[in-house]
This record gives C-alpha cells, sequence and structure tokens, in this order.
RNA sequence: GCUGGCGUGGUGGAAUGGUAGACACAACAGACUUAAAAUCUGUUGGCUUUCGAGCCGUGCGGGUUCAAGUCCCGCCGCCAGUACCA
C-alpha cells in the first residue's frame, strides 16, 4: 500500500482549498453591529468541548465530534443561520507543568509548541472554525476575565429568600460584620480536609483523585486552609433546571445522582446531656435504633468516650486516618468500628443505646452521625450481626416479602404511636411530632460538596486576592489580569505551600505586610466559561459585550444559549456541573441572559482501535490522524468516522473501512472526471446538459431529504449511505446529468468539503449552468416531494404474517382495490386454498396481510 | 451491589409495530491486464432443494398484536458509570 496510486488528487486540491477559507475568512461570522451582519437571519451555536493541546497531538477520538459539529455547521449556513462555530484551548493543566518540572523550560513554552500542532492537525481537516474567534485559557487577555469571574463569586453571597446570588454590597449595607460576610461568600475559605498529593505538589477535588491515583500518583488527606467554590448553593436549582434541556437522559440522571438529595429528618439525641443531631431518611424507624454510630472524625468522639474505651478509640481513629478513601472502599467488605462506652437517649421512647464509632459513616454527609436501625438498614444490620448488637423489627414487609433486612415500604410495628401506619404516613406523622416536640426536623441532604477551588500550581490562573492582617481581599478590578510571576525552577515545594510561594519577591511586592495569595485556580476555571467568551473573544472592556451575549446565547425560548454542545461522556459531569454553577451565578448577577449554558448536548461515543480495545501507546493501536490524511485525504477520514457508526456509540476503527470510504470518494470524483490517455485528468465525457430522467430526479430528491434529516437527527451513517446509493446510480448512467452531480456535490458538501468544492469549480468552469459560486456560500438544495412519487408501487402480500408475494400496483389504487389484486394472486390463492378468509389487513403503499385458516 | 446502555450475518452496521440484514468491509467468482494493483460485474444469514421453491433465523423463555429486532413481563450475557451518602 506504500507506493499507492492517488485514485483523485486529493493532496493537491485539499491543502489548496483549506488556504483559500484561511484567507478569504470564509467561515468568520460578524457579530451584532459589525460589517456584513446580517441581523435577519436567526443564530445557531454550534460548539466542540475544547482540547487539551497535550503532546501526542490530536487523537482520532477528537475529529469524531468535531466533523459532526462541522457538518451542521456547513448544514445550517447553507440552510440560511448566522454560525457560531468556534475552537481554541484549554491550556492550563497538569501535564504542561510537569513538563516543565522535567525540563525546567517554562510551561508556556510547551504549551505554545503543542497548540500549535494541535491547530495545525485542525486546518488539515478542512473544519469550518471561525479562526478570528480562536481562544486559550493561557491568555493574559483571557486569564483577565476569568480572574474577573472569579471575583462576581467572591463579591456574591447566595440569597435563601429569593434562591439566587446577590452582591455581598447587600451584606455590608445591612451591617453585617466582615466575618458575617466572608462566611456567606460564594467563593470562600475554609480549613477542610483535603486530598493533598505529594508527588504532584497539589491538592486535587474529590472528583479528580481517581484520574490521578490511576496514573500512578499517590494522593492522601490532609486538613489545609483552601478556597472553595459554594456550589451546594445551587444543589436544587441544579437538578430542577436540567428540565428544560435537551440532554440525553442518562447524564442528567448522573447529574441527579452525583448531587444526590434525600429527604429525611434531623433527630436530636442526646448523649451526657450533650445534643446529637442525626440525618436519617427513615425517621418512621427510630423505634428501631438500637445504636448509634459516629463518624471517627465527629467532633463529640472525645467527650463521650469512657476511660476503659479511650485506647481502643484512639487506635481506631489513627487506623482511619491513614487510610485513604480508596483503601476504606476497598475494605468496605468488612464492617469495623469500636464501641465508645457512651450512651445516648433515644428521643421517641428514651432508651439508651449504647454510641459507636465506624468508618462506614462520612463526616462529610449529613451531621456525620446515625442512628442505626440494623432491622431495616442493610449496613446496619451488617454491622449489628458482628458485633452482637440488638435487631429490632419495626417495619412489617408485605405479605410474600422474604428479605433478612427489609428496607422497602411496610408497615409501622412495635413502634408506639405509629404502630399500624404505612411507611410514608409514619414518616409524616414522626416528623410532625419531632418538630412540636423540637426534637428534630425535616430535612433535605446531597452529596454534592462545596467545590475545592484551590490548587498549589504554578500552571494556572492565580487568584486575584491579597492577605492583609489574616484577612483576604479582593484586588482591584484594573489590576487584573494578575499574572504569576516567572520562576527558576518548576520543582514541587515538597510541602502542601504553593509553588508561587518560591516568588517571594512578588508575593511581598505590595509592601506593608501585605502578602499575595499563592494558591492558583484548577484547570476548571478556564474551561467554565470559555464558550461565553467565544461570541466576544477579542473584547478588551468585557468578559463578552451584552450584544453578543444576546444575540448568541440568546433568549429564543430556550433555558440554554448554546444550542448544540458536542463532547466526550468524560465530562458528563464535573465539567458540566461546574460550567452550568458559574453561568447561573453569572445569570443571577445579571451578566448572561440565559439560565443554562447548553441547551442541546450529545456524547460522542469513544473509538476504540482495531483490536476493539481502548486505543493506548502502551498496547500500539493507537491511530494518528495526520497519518490517514496523508494516506487518504482530509474528506475520507471525516467520512470514515461518520461512516462507521451512530455518533455515540463505541465502536472500533478500521483502516478498511476508510479504504472503503475512500473508494466512494473516488467514484464521485469519476462522475466528474476522466483520466486520459496521458493520465492527466479531464472532465468526464458521459456528463451532459440535460434533464435527469424520472429514475434519476427521484434518487437525487429522495438524496436531497434523507439527508437533510439525518443531518438534523445526526444519523451521519445512513445519510452517507443514502450518497453512496445515489452515486452508485448516477455512475450507471450513459449520459450523467450536470445538474443531478451539482445537487449531489451540494449535499455531500459538509460531509467532504474539499472535493465537492474542487468538482464544483471544475463544473463551473465548463458548463454555464453551474453556478461559480463556492458551494459553502450556496443554499441547500430544495427538495421536491413530486419526484418521489411513482406511478405504480410494490406491495408485499402476506399470508398469516408471511411474505407470500409481492406486486405492483397503481399507486392512486383504492382500499379496496388493492385487497382484490392482491386476493387475485396465485400465490395468495395456493397458500389460502381450502381455508377461510377470516380478516384482511390493507396498509396503504406498504401490505396486504390475509389472515386465514 | 446499585444505576444507565447494549445484545441483529464472518465484520461495522440498517430497519415511523408492516418485505430483517440498506450501505460498507471481508470473502469468493468473472471481465480488463503479459501480470499485479486499480476499476467494473456478479454471489455471499443458516438449513433443505426435484433449482420452482420451502423451512428456520435479530441473546434465552413467555406475552400482547392480523403483524414484534422494535411494545410488555421474567431470565442470561456484555459495556459504561458509581460505590458504605444513612
Amino acid at each position: 500500500m506504500a507506493e499507492r496510486r492517488k485514485q483523485f488528487p486529493f493532496d493537491e486540491f485539499e491543502p489548496k482549498w483549506q488556504g483559500h477559507w484561511e484567507e478569504n475568512k470564509t467561515f468568520s461570522v460578524p457579530n451584532p453591529g459589525e460589517d456584513g451582519f446580517d441581523a435577519s437571519k436567526p443564530k445557531y451555536y454550534v460548539l466542540d468541548m475544547f482540547p487539551y493541546p497535550s503532546g501526542a497531538g490530536l487523537h482520532v477520538g477528537h475529529p469524531e465530534g468535531y466533523t459532526a459539529t462541522d457538518i451542521i455547521t456547513r448544514y445550517k449556513r447553507m440552510n440560511g443561520f448566522n454560525v457560531l462555530h468556534p475552537m481554541g484551548w484549554d491550556a492550563f493543566g497538569l501535564p504542561a507543568e510537569q513538563h516543565a518540572i522535567k525540563t525546567g523550560e517554562h510551561p508556556r513554552i510547551n504549551t505554545e509548541n503543542n497548540t500549535n500542532n494541535f491547530r495545525r492537525q485542525l486546518k488539515s481537516l478542512g473544519f469550518a472554525y471561525d479562526w478570528e474567534r480562536e481562544i486559550n485559557t493561557t491568555d493574559p487577555a483571557y486569564v483577565k476575565w476569568t480572574q474577573w469571574i472569579f471575583l462576581q463569586l467572591y463579591n456574591s453571597y447566595f440569597c435563601e429568600e429569593e434562591n439566587k446570588a446577590k452582591p455581598i454590597s447587600e451584606l455590608e449595607a445591612k451591617g453585617l460584620s466582615r466575618g458575617e460576610i466572608d462566611d456567606r461568600r460564594l467563593a470562600y475559605v475554609a480549613e477542610t480536609p483535603v486530598n493533598w498529593s505529594p508527588d504532584l505538589g497539589t491538592v486535587l477535588a474529590n472528583e479528580e483523585v481517581e484520574e490521578w491515583r490511576a496514573k500512578g500518583h499517590t494522593v492522601e488527606r490532609r486538613p489545609l486552609k483552601q478556597w472553595m467554590l459554594r456550589i451546594t448553593a445551587y444543589a436544587q436549582r441544579l437538578i430542577d433546571e436540567l428540565e428544560g434541556l435537551d440532554w440525553p437522559n442518562g447524564i442528567k440522571l448522573l447529574q441527579t445522582n452525583w448531587i444526590g438529595r434525600s429527604e429525611g429528618a434531623e433527630v436530636d439525641f442526646t448523649i451526657d446531656g450533650e445534643k446529637v443531631t442525626v440525618f436519617t431518611t427513615r425517621p418512621d424507624t427510630l423505634f428501631g435504633a438500637t445504636y448509634m454510630v459516629l463518624a471517627p472524625e465527629h467532633p463529640l468522639v472525645e467527650k463521650i468516650t469512657t476511660d476503659v474505651q479511650k485506647s481502643a478509640v484512639e487506635d481506631y481513629k489513627k487506623t482511619c486516618a491513614g487510610k485513604s478513601d480508596l483503601e476504606r472502599t476497598e475494605l468496605a467488605k468488612e464492617k469495623s468500628g469500636v464501641f465508645t462506652g457512651g450512651f445516648a437517649i433515644n428521643p421517641v421512647n428514651d432508651e439508651k443505646i449504647p454510641v459507636w464509632i465506624a468508618d462506614y459513616v462520612m463526616m462529610s454527609y449529613g451531621t456525620g452521625a446515625i442512628m442505626a436501625v440494623p432491622a431495616h438498614d442493610e449496613r446496619d444490620n451488617e454491622f449489628a450481626e458482628k458485633f452482637g448488637i440488638d435487631i429490632i423489627e419495626v417495619v412489617q414487609a408485605p405479605e410474600g416479602n422474604e428479605d433478612k433486612c427489609f428496607t422497602g415500604n411496610g408497615t409501622a410495628v412495635n413502634s408506639g404511636f405509629l404502630d399500624g401506619l404505612s411507611t410514608p404516613e409514619a414518616k409524616e406523622k414522626i416528623a410532625v411530632w419531632l418538630e412540636e416536640k423540637g426534637l428534630g426536623k425535616k430535612t433535605i441532604n446531597f452529596k454534592l460538596r462545596d467545590w475545592l477551588f484551590s490548587r498549589q500550581r504554578y500552571w494556572g490562573e492565580p487568584f486575584p486576592i491579597i492577605w492583609r492582617d489574616g484577612n483576604h481581599e479582593a484586588i482591584p478590578e484594573s489590576d487584573l489580569p494578575l499574572l504569576a510571576p516567572e520562576l527558576k525552577d518548576y520543582k514541587p515545594t515538597g510541602t502542601p505551600e504553593a509553588l508561587l510561594s518560591k516568588a517571594t519577591d512578588w508575593v511581598n511586592e505590595l509592601g506593608d505586610g501585605i502578602k499575595r495569595e499563592t494558591n492558583t485556580m484548577p484547570q476548571w476555571g478556564g474551561s467554565c466559561w470559555y464558550y461565553l467568551r467565544y461570541c466576544d473573544s477579542q473584547n478588551p472592556d468585557a468578559p463578552i459585550s451584552d450584544e453578543a451575549e444576546e444575540y448568541w446565547m440568546g433568549k429564543n425560548g430556550n433555558p440554554g444559549g448554546v444550542d448544540l454542545y458536542v463532547g466526550g461522556t468524560e465530562h458528563a459531569v464535573l465539567h458540566l456541573l461546574y460550567a452550568r454553577f458559574w453561568h447561573k451565578v453569572l445569570f443571577d448577577l445579571g451578566h448572561v441572559s440565559t439560565p443554562e449554558p447548553f441547551q442541546k448536548l450529545v456524547n460522542q461515543g469513544l473509538i476504540m482501535g482495531e483490536d476493539g480495545r481502548k486505543m493506548s501507546k502502551s498496547l500500539g493501536n493507537v491511530v494518528n490522524p495526520d497519518d490517514v490524511v496523508e494516506l487518504y485525504g482530509a474528506d475520507s477520514l471525516r467520512l470514515y468516522e461518520m461512516f462507521m457508526g451512530p455518533l455515540e456509540q463505541v465502536k472500533p476503527w478500521s483502516m478498511k473501512g476508510v479504504e472503503g470510504v475512500f473508494r466512494f470518494l473516488a467514484r464521485v470524483w469519476r462522475l466528474v472526471m476522466d483520466s486520459n490517455q496521458e493520465g492527466e485528468w479531464e472532465l468526464s465525457s458521459k456528463l451532459a446538459e440535460i434533464e435527469p430522467d424520472k429514475a434519476t430526479n427521484k434518487v437525487i430528491h429522495a438524496t436531497i431529504k434523507k439527508v437533510g434529516d439525518d443531518i438534523d437527527a445526526m444519523s451521519f451513517n445512513t445519510g452517507i449511505s443514502q450518497m453512496m446509493v445515489c452515486t452508485n446510480e448516477l455512475t450507471k448512467l450513459d449520459q450523467i446529468p450536470v445538474s443531478s452531480v451539482v445537487t449531489l456535490l451540494h449535499v455531500l458538501n459538509p460531509f467532504a468539503p474539499h472535493l465537492t468544492e474542487e468538482l464544483n469549480a471544475k463544473l463551473a468552469a465548463a458548463f454555464d449552468s453551474v453556478s461559480a459560486d463556492e458551494l459553502a456560500g450556496q443554499t441547500w438544495p430544495e427538495f421536491n416531494e413530486d419526484c418521489l412519487i411513482e406511478d405504480e408501487i410494490e406491495i408485499v402480500l402476506q399470508v398469516n404474517g408471511k411474505v407470500r408475494d409481492k406486486i405492483m400496483i397503481p399507486n392512486e389504487a383504492s382500499k379496496e382495490e388493492v385487497e382484490a389484486l392482491a386476493m387475485e394472486s396465485e400465490k395468495v390463492q395456493s397458500f389460502i386454498e381450502g381455508q377461510t378468509v377470516r380478516k384482511v389487513v390493507v396498509v396503504p403503499g406498504r401490505l396486504v396481510n390475509i389472515v386465514a385458516n
């Protein structure tokens, strides 16, 4: 295959057209108020998840989603939309910093090299991006606004009454103290146990821990003072407002579960006169609580532990503290715990129940304390059996249920005043009772934790914050962007001290005992709002102008601004949740006009290696897009990625499959071009400016319709197969109507833009009837329903559901006529001979089913 | 364990409840060629066949329907996410 003869000169015309598009800024789209802006056109915003420009370059997975959005972009343009289709770089991040640690080189250098390579690769695929809007999260001009948004968070609080963020100045006006105000900011400082990775030299968000552990780094927990973002304030809205979005149900569910709302009640127990509140979703089982468990880190543990138990409790706490979360889960098979020696009073019956500590109770969820009901909770059951604690049944299972530990809804028993009530009724009654007695109340708990937002690395946005007398303060907006100083080396400090603390001059440059904050923001910062910046990427005065925001993210009745967002499932939770959170804050503060960022979301499926396994360097099954472009051209790569199967599906790569679509494109080429004696390409002699016959017209119009519908439905693979059918039909003709070929080129253009532009230009040069305008600027061909109507149609004849014959009947035949014609069929007759016809079902235009026995 | 998703030829896949396997890959046969590549044409789910055709077939078992790959119930298998969330 090394010396394959090129079946069409893609290596000549692809770079030519790419250069043409670049020079002419074909896909640049002006903003409202700019030259050439056409306000009469509706907008369509198609967004790709922007890549992290890694050293490995583009992977074949990238062009999968990018080609899909590119097809939509070109199709929408041809259908009269102003289409915003931008690209940029999520360029902060650990790999660049790891590289800097190794080489001593500033991470910016490596990042720039990688970015240049990515840009070259994307341009070689002919994507219709508006490169004028290109952004890079590490650009000072971009960092400035990321920091600006952080300050919006810093200067806001969440107003419970109005369920929205409001300016912190309102609290100042109310005369709240500094401490009270700082406690309510959406961006705040807290001392919390964090995931510290000594070899990465940074802390990680809970959500990131697994990823870096998998890469072989160690992560341990330790308490540290960190910047947090109050995402929990938005938990309910983040669930509720998923409703109006056109997202895959699986992703909505994933987010909902991640936020993890659960309804229940808080109940106050007392231990030695000390109040301990537990959270439970089953207050109806309160009479069955036979022990209590506190998280090992619970502040009350020390107080209630008896002298006898002291050393056992201390030992247990030590073991837990030493365990990472991972180890804690790995050991989850076996319950462990220690009795504190203390007892709690159950408020419903004044029973004394033992208080234990166990690592199956988390300090970070609920109140860090539970009432254990071993009869109706599997974990408590396992624990109670192991340690010989009483198990009292308080919910009677419905008839027939044999579960050893019944956790469903039933009827309350052994529960005093609750006896005989159904579980929901009992929950209601006990809640009222608790509230009346001042012993508890209904509550809602979320799994979602506040977002740990600081990192100790270098290659990220510094916080625009200074410390004065132990208090934090925002730096003035006019001082943005605040850029990190140059460092002599990028090695981790080995302590949780941030890397920027090495730059002592910078830290202290403001004098007067003022110190700069030395933490930096995580990579999420830049990626949380990049879709907004694209709308107005060069604006020096604001992250986005109101006018641009209203047009591109605009109010068209949808809650989400971006019309279509395509990317991998790996961002199903974190990125999408974080971006939604920021967007909502900006919405509350009046900076954006929609409550949600992304209206429609599509996840492309992973592309596996040819061996069916995940592509990886170590398996040697990675496909480099550059190689594919070299051998078969960009159009072939684009078309193949769309032809492999449904976009959302996981599917294996096949070089043979690439050859298949390459052959198809070669057939399209040969519809127009022929090689002469000298082996040069010349216009095909079969082309003629003739009216297409009925059959040709039918396939052409069927193709216009099917391809258009399939692009709308993002069923690209079936659209391509229709174009293959169409091409095969045209190839068979002795005389090929030029108009039909031109139509085919129009519908193929979004998929294979280079080839179609080249052929269209060649046809335009030879035939007056062909417009010399670029296809990219032309409109989508009109589809004529009449062309699909046949005089005669084929009808399937079934007897008892089995196909027995096919007949041609006039298109306009009535139901009765169709039935009569069906009964005349000899084959039908032979199958119903001697039987009684019970029923005849006629499906117009399709089939007749005769039921007989 | 829980929550999603998926099971269709040798392969990727196609089928508003209405002809299962479109389109493509691979394979085989033929044409062109000294030959190969490329290209073009044909065959290609299984079984039976008197070559007319017949029977079976969408993971397994049931059901609804004139009609089920598609809808419902119960299993089995694979993939992904998640992990003691009280």
